[in-house]
DNA sequence: AGCACGCCGACT
DNA sequence: GTCGGCGTGCTC
């Protein structure tokens, strides 16, 4: 019989099912623990990975290099939450970590130095002097007016950093080493924080008076938080109605329990207010954790909650793997927002995986939106959650004046006349007007005149984009671009006609029509850098812009006060997305837009451009009629059998290869397989198998959707599937499952 | 995902 | 005779 000897499953951040056995060397015993991090062998490499836990093993195994961490950087239930995840999404738990971890703890050292416990030199721990006076030392008689000055500052408080010292006396150098010599003062070095916000002072504000619906919501949370367990919410709030406060108030109910909060925000960039609102509200530590921070600071706020430093965490859709401890409440704000979505690599749902932790956690859950989406209207429906609604504007505005305008047979122009005279009267008036439309540039497409050639980006699919003030022609999905051509391309004579229209022509016909406006404006071309935002921002705000025409980026968290006009060029450009949640995403987005307009007293007008204006999501929408709309597409959903009556997979196959066709019909027909074997009927393939081969950044991509009406069933096919899948041979590309609306 | 092993074309 | 193409298979 062959001697047990203790090893270690570790878990590798590759795109491995499996995971992997090391040999504990002996004086490393003591030390291994779940959720540490060792520098292991992997073929001819050298990787980190995670302790999952400890086994005896028989066999031949490879010994550990190097144990990383003195303590584990996850604890137990921590990885318990991301083995869920990883099982739920079908992705390697290797990768799962890494996306819950901050950055570039499992990259492992470059060859040659591997001496070093922090692999990137990025994220080594900083430090810093700080000086204080000992006690009973007073000014000395020898010391210079400088030295005294420096003596003085340091006595008047506590103690300073060097970085402090240097701000006030430039070069404090000398003086400080010869006050440290003289036994005046103390030098002491410390660890620091990389400190995100570059403090400014924040003043405090207190809770504001919670009007009726508030107060019940507020009562309903509270009561839940005091209960300790599990308890889901939607907070149902339209614009303006006051779901911030209610968010403040019950987490300041939850830490007097002495429980945290998890504050989860579509776009932290967008967000700066409510950050502040948190800031000034609260006294104890808060933690922002966001895509904008550098790789130091992020590891530092990580240390921060770590520790248990703060109490509050706000961040962005990956801040839901935050090791914060004693969790009484997460909200996730908007929790409609596209963005909770990961759509590439490890494709999680920050949104479903904050009901899953608040579920293991025993805490209260907030979604809140004023457009919740669909699935959770029908799970507080269903009784899953409960339904609290802030029907009312905390500042009670009248509603605007609403004009859908009809674009039927008018063929041209973008701006129709009744927009037109809408601009035309509004700017007399001295108001501003935010034209939306949710495509850049100047022509959508190009087309042959002669042939009829369109012309495509060579990498991806996609039409490309005239841009008329960089006189290119750019693809939006990769950013290809190239000089706009004279001639057709394709049969080179002939002149090429542009079609469709973007944010640009929209520029230029009202710089035509209004040539004594003031015209700025807003998408991701006219915004690059940083400040770029700020800038056309300032204009709108300070009054300088008289019209500002932007993309998806103006909907979205500004506060234009001024704005007594909101035009919607192309409603039918959302509407049409082959989406089965076009219809979703365009009441939202109407809705939005409606709460933009008006000032003061002034209710201000909404003009909505479109083919179909008889479109129940555009009608429901205009009249604040969300319950309406909800009906409507519980029914349209109910009947088309799409989601939340049935749970939805995707399945793509990419890969750089031309032949990942045969991929996809492999995919295919291995899926076939897995449904005949399984229960016949209960699991079915969505739409043609043979979907049209996309091209994505020079990757072909095919999709596969699976359709089932019970969640585990379609989750046990997609099971079977991944674990019989190989890539068919003479293709080397990857197979993603995406589980669209599953929970 | 890397990284090597392995078996076929043009070269110091 | 070798250098190198990338097909295929493994990594405790």
């Amino acid at each position: 019989m062959d001697t047990l000897v203790t090893a270690i499953d570790v878990a590798i951040p590759l795109h491995l099912d499996s995971t992997y056995h090391y040999l504990v060397p002996p004086e490393l015993l003591s030390e291994i623990a779940v959720g540490k991090r060792v520098l292991v062998p992997f073929g001819r490499r050298r990787l980190i990975g995670i302790i999952l836990g400890q086994i005896e093993s028989a066999e031949e195994l490879k010994p550990v290099l190097q144990l990383l961490d003195p303590e584990p950087l996850l604890s137990p239930d921590e990885l318990e939450f991301l083995r869920w995840a990883s099982s739920y999404y079908l992705h390697p738990l290797g990768e799962v970590i890494r996306a819950a971890l901050p950055a570039g703890l499992l990259t492992p050292p470059r060859s040659g130095d591997d001496n070093s416990s922090t692999p990137d030199h990025r994220l080594a721990i900083q430090r810093e002097p700080f000086f204080r006076v000992n006690s009973a030392s007073e000014a000395h008689p020898r010391m210079g007016a400088r030295a005294l000055a420096i003596f003085s500052a340091i006595a008047a408080t506590v103690e300073l950093s060097r970085t402090e010292l240097r701000r006030q006396f430039d070069e404090p150098g000398p003086q400080l080493k010869r006050l440290v010599e003289l036994g005046l003062i103390t030098r002491e070095e410390r660890e620091v924080y990389r400190d995100p916000f570059r403090e400014e002072a924040v003043g405090r504000d207190e809770e504001l008076l919670l009007n009726e619906h508030q107060a019940a919501a507020y009562c309903a949370l509270t009561e839940a938080v005091h209960a300790n367990s599990f308890a889901p919410f939607l907070l149902h709030g339209v614009t303006g109605s006051g779901k911030t406060e209610v968010y403040l108030q019950s987490i300041t109910a939850a830490m007097e329990q002495g429980k945290n909060a998890l504050v989860l925000v579509p776009e932290i960039a967008l967000t700066p207010q409510l950050v502040k609102r948190f800031r000034r509200r609260f006294s104890c530590g808060i933690a922002v954790l966001h895509s904008g921070l550098s790789d130091g600071e992020r590891y530092d706020e990580w240390r921060r909650i770590r520790r248990g430093e703060v109490s509050i965490v706000i961040g962005a859709r990956s801040a839901i793997f935050a090791p914060l401890s004693h969790l009484g409440i997460i909200v996730v704000d908007e929790e409609h927002e596209p963005t909770y979505k990961q759509s590439e690599g490890f494709r999680y749902n920050a949104r479903d995986l904050a009901l899953v932790r608040g579920k293991r956690a025993g805490a209260v859950v907030i979604l809140g939106s004023a457009t919740p989406l669909l699935t959770t209207v029908h799970g507080a429906q269903e009784g899953k959650l409960l339904r609290l609604e802030l029907p009312e504007r905390v500042r009670g505005l009248p509603l605007p004046t609403i004009t859908v305008s009809d674009l039927r047979g008018r063929r041209g122009k973008v701006i129709a006349p009744t927009l037109l005279a809408a601009l035309r009267r509004n700017l007399d008036a001295g108001g501003q007007s935010l034209l939306f439309l949710n495509r850049r540039g100047f022509a959508t497409y190009l087309i042959c005149g002669d042939c009829g050639h369109v012309i495509r980006c060579p990498n991806c699919s996609v039409t490309l984009t005239y841009h008329r003030r960089a006189d290119r022609i750019v693809c939006h999905y990769c950013d290809y671009s190239l000089a706009t051509p004279k001639f057709c391309p394709a049969c080179k004579v002939g002149s090429i006609t542009l079609l469709g229209q973007g944010t640009e022509r929209v520029e230029e016909e009202l710089r035509e029509q209004f040539p004594e406006a003031r015209i700025a404006r807003m998408d991701r071309d006219t915004t690059t850098g940083k400040g770029g935002h700020a800038k056309v921002l300032k204009g709108v705000e300070d009054g300088t812009t008289d019209i500002l025409v932007g993309t998806q980026m103006i909907a979205k968290g500004h506060h234009f006060p001024g704005v007594t006009l909101v035009g919607v060029i192309a409603i039918d450009s959302i509407l049409n997305f082959p989406d089965f949640r076009s219809s979703e995403r365009a009441f939202q987005l109407l809705t939005q837009v409606v709460g933009r307009a008006g000032r003061g007293d002034n209710p201000g007008r909404v003009v909505v451009q479109s083919l179909m204006p008889e479109h129940y999501a555009i009608a429901r929408a205009l009249a604040h009629d969300s319950a309406g709309f909800y009906r409507e597409e519980l029914l349209f959903r109910q009947e088309a059998g799409y989601p939340p009556f049935a749970h939805l997979a995707a399945l793509h196959f990419s890969g750089n290869v031309e032949e990942s066709v045969k991929q996809g019909a492999m995919g295919a027909a291995l899926l076939l397989n897995v449904l005949r074997s399984s229960r016949p009927g209960r699991v079915e393939i969505l739409g043609p198998v043979a979907a049209p081969l996309s091209k994505v950044r020079g990757r072909y991509r095919w999709q596969i959707l699976l359709k089932c009406r019970r969640r585990d069933m379609l989750h046990a096919t997609l099971k079977a599937f991944h674990d019989g899948w190989r890539s068919p041979s003479g293709i080397r590309t990857a197979m993603d499952v995406d589980p669209v609306e599953m929970m």
